[in-house]
DNA sequence: CTGGGGAAGGGGCCC
DNA sequence: AGGGCCCCTTCCCCA
């Protein structure tokens, strides 16, 4: 299965764990990849942009049009925005949720708590502050009312243009490493990527001494270290260092029993 | 089969 | 608004 159509899924697992022991970690960015591997390793800036390696796919809001040929009311907007760099206007999306149109069920957000009287009426979730209900509306939940941006590539669609052109990178692959070829697309991907090429492990465990390339190992590895690992089976209260285990344990068939 | 390491991708936040 | 960074998650592979 590509990776890139990894669907984030919502577990009942704490998304604040404790990192405290991970911040007492020594993570030591050494200047390695830039002092004494032959080559440089990490494109400078102008080399990261796509235009360096794939010309024929540098993004650029003048080709939107090309993209949106077929939805007029996108290159409309967009045309607007290049022009006047206004953003949206949330305020009038807003007023027209809150008109009663939709279908979905009065909101109760009116009578709700102080802190949080700001109700969204797609899914119900509260916000104490109009803005945060607005970007919450924006990001997620207006379907009905917001832009939509489509990517030429695939079926996806975005409520904001830089979230399309975030996406479209994964379809562009601007980045490309000098020493096998592997695109990647965000920078941040080819650094990570090329520190396989390299070997350079900035993330130590204090614990063992061993060290990891990505802060992520490092965090899953530190799990492995604690006695009471982070996810638990809600069936057996056995617990594992890793979700993808715990899911596996699950999945195989909890017994019940430790 | 289980646990762990390596590699990679996407969403979201911050500047 | 856009880029960089962080975090979470997943898949693959191996011991």
């Amino acid at each position: 299965m590509p990776r890139s159509f990894l669907v984030k899924k919502h577990f009942s697992v704490s998304k604040k764990p404790n990192y405290s022991e991970l911040e007492s970690q020594t993570v030591i960015v050494s200047p390695y990849l830039y002092e004494t591997y032959p080559f440089p390793i990490i494109p400078q800036p102008e080399i990261l942009s796509s235009g360096t390696y794939c010309p024929s796919l540098v993004w650029d809001t003048g080709l939107l049009s090309n993209f949106f040929t077929s939805e007029p009311e996108y290159t409309k907007a967009i045309a607007s925005s290049n022009e006047e760099s206004k953003p949206l206007d949330l305020t009038s999306l807003s007023s027209e949720d809150d008109d009663g149109k939709t279908s979905d069920p009065p909101s109760p957000a009116l009578s709700a708590t102080e802190a949080e009287k700001f109700q969204c009426n797609q899914c119900s979730k509260s916000y104490s502050t109009f803005a945060g209900l607005s970007k919450h509306k924006q990001l997620h939940c207006d379907s009905q009312t917001r832009k939509s941006f489509s990517c030429k590539y695939c079926e996806k669609e975005y409520v904001s243009l830089g979230a399309l052109k975030m996406h479209i990178r994964s379809h562009t692959l601007p980045c490309v490493c000098k020493i096998c070829g592997k695109a990647f697309s965000r920078p941040w991907l080819l650094q990570g990527h090329v520190r396989t090429h390299t070997g350079e492990k900035p993330f130590s465990c204090t614990h063992c001494n061993r060290a990891f390339a990505d802060r992520s190992n490092l965090r899953a590895h530190l799990q492995t270290h604690s006695d009471v690992k982070k996810y638990q089976c809600k069936t057996c209260s056995r617990t594992f260092s890793r979700m993808s285990l715990l899911h596996k344990h699950e999945e195989t068939g909890c017994s019940g029993t430790r």
